[in-house]
DNA sequence: GTCTTGACTTGGACATAGTCCAATATAGGA
DNA sequence: TCCTATATTGGACTATGTCCAAGTCAAGAC
């Protein structure tokens, strides 16, 4: 991630102190916030920095393939810093935690070609739920 | 789902006719409805039937396991009433369109002991994207 | 058939997540 | 230093979903 603001210069994006924010609040093993997650966490850095570039700047980071967006249950969306490895997610059914996890097998290999209805696939997610250590001990 | 009614009154549920007309919405082959599609359905065969109603019902038929809630992105929740025969979803990322697809591999195998971090891991949700046949088409 | 009662429904206020837009500010090239 | 296209801002707006007090009604008791 550290070079990830070399790699937005050299397409040509503006390098702006909102940006900036954002880019190092996404920056860490495994960050999954929410927007308004970031949000907060880039205002205590740069206190009026608002709702709407954190949307502007996380649908770009998306759209440029730097970032992934997750979304498990109806809640808010999770960014995912993590997209040039793929994984795929676990995530606690209590507290709504995530973390990471590597499969053994490509589930993209588990849908047969009968499967898939004309359909032109690219993508595939795998979220599996359950309860972590601290809710299971909680409850 | 015909026999629905039935199981539910086995359940001591009171049989109104705000539910009846949800349920039957809810009969069909591959019907992904979001909330308020359900509501619209209902409403033209029971014009006052209120959207709180609609959310009570669906609520309390995902907590009875009737019917599954399904978030594919940040959207309006579905909910399908396939639910006694497990199975995975193939969505359209042009207009969300939903298909049930059957796997050729439990997903659940996929995950090995050592990316569990202590979960107690109960359930796994696999979604495929990618353009149906119509959007293929169209773009 | 009627009564009774607790479960169900209703409309509207409220909450949360996200989008849009016109006005303003600014990064970076000339 | 100036210029201008691009980015940011606050606030209004939309979509989805939740909550609640008041009114309604299904179904068991008689």
């Amino acid at each position: 991630m550290s070079d990830l603001l070399q790699r937005l210069r050299d397409r040509g994006w503006r390098l702006t102190a909102q940006r900036r924010v954002i880019a190092e609040v996404l920056d860490g093993e495994h960050v999954h916030y929410t927007a308004d997650e970031v949000h907060a966490k880039a205002a205590r850095r740069l206190p009026e920095i608002s709702r709407a570039s954190v949307y502007n700047t996380l649908g770009e980071l998306v759209a440029l393939g730097e970032i992934v967006e997750v979304t498990t249950d109806g809640r808010a969306k999770r960014y995912d810093p993590n997209a040039h490895h793929p994984h795929q997610h676990l995530v606690c059914a209590g507290c709504g935690m995530m973390r990471d996890v590597q499969l053994t097998q490509d589930p993209m290999a588990a849908l047969p070609e009968g499967e898939r209805f004309g359909f032109a696939v690219s993508e595939v997610a795998v979220t599996y739920y359950g309860r972590c250590p601290d809710c299971v001990a909680g409850a």
